[in-house]
DNA sequence: CTGTATCCCTATAGATACTG
DNA sequence: CAGTATCTATAGGGATACAG
């Protein structure tokens, strides 16, 4: 967006889950506070760089809460904050949505195999 | 997404507005039919090519429904399908939580101007 | 264990010109 | 009017190596 009248709550919606791997970080964190190894051992296809990148994003969007303890070796938790919380609903509808998009798109493709 | 099992549905609905203008033209969209010239005097930021090629995109996820008149000068109207309509509830949702997250940003600056 | 720093690679979008 | 074709620019992600 270059024009601030043109902007979209939509979008700033859309902002906070933009990141490849963001809706699986929320996903995860959804169910409990997690540790930095325990989410790249969920999310195995993600990068540390990635996963720091997009965990400090949620962070600085307030979605995302960040607790290092200052100890060796380093332990970081991350946990969703209570304004996070209020975006599930939205990942929970997008979810069913999605789900059922899945599925006629599916339908669809037994039925015409050429698309 | 390389693996199939890892599939998320967030995703498969993420995807249908991915794509730099698409929440603009479904919010267009769900008001009323359009003409493609239309669209784009709502869109003026948006190129033909891309708004050509979003619209192609959302047609094929079932979203959009292209009508041609075979008249000259070419007439081509876009519409909501039944199907694409039942998105609009996902928009609304998420316009809804934009709004209230852009305010609560500004409100945020406005307290920790360095953040 | 939890990161950073670099370099590279691709996907997406924009500029511009052409067309039925 | 409603596109398509071509070229370019850039932002996001990935591979890899290094570090406190």
């Amino acid at each position: 967006m270059d024009e601030e009248n043109r902007f979209c709550p939509v979008e700033a919606a859309l902002a906070v889950i933009d990141g490849k791997w963001k809706p699986y970080i929320f996903r995860n964190l959804s169910g409990r506070t997690m540790r930095f190894g325990e989410l790249q051992r969920d999310l195995p296809y993600v990068t540390r760089k990635i996963l720091t990148q997009h965990l400090r994003e949620l962070e600085n969007d307030g979605i995302v809460v960040r607790t290092v303890f200052p100890q060796v070796p380093p332990k970081v938790e991350y946990s969703l904050s209570d304004y996070g919380k209020t975006f599930i609903p939205i990942m929970s509808s997008l979810s069913g949505w999605g789900q059922a998009h899945v599925e006629r798109d599916n339908h669809d493709r037994a039925k015409q195999p050429d698309g």
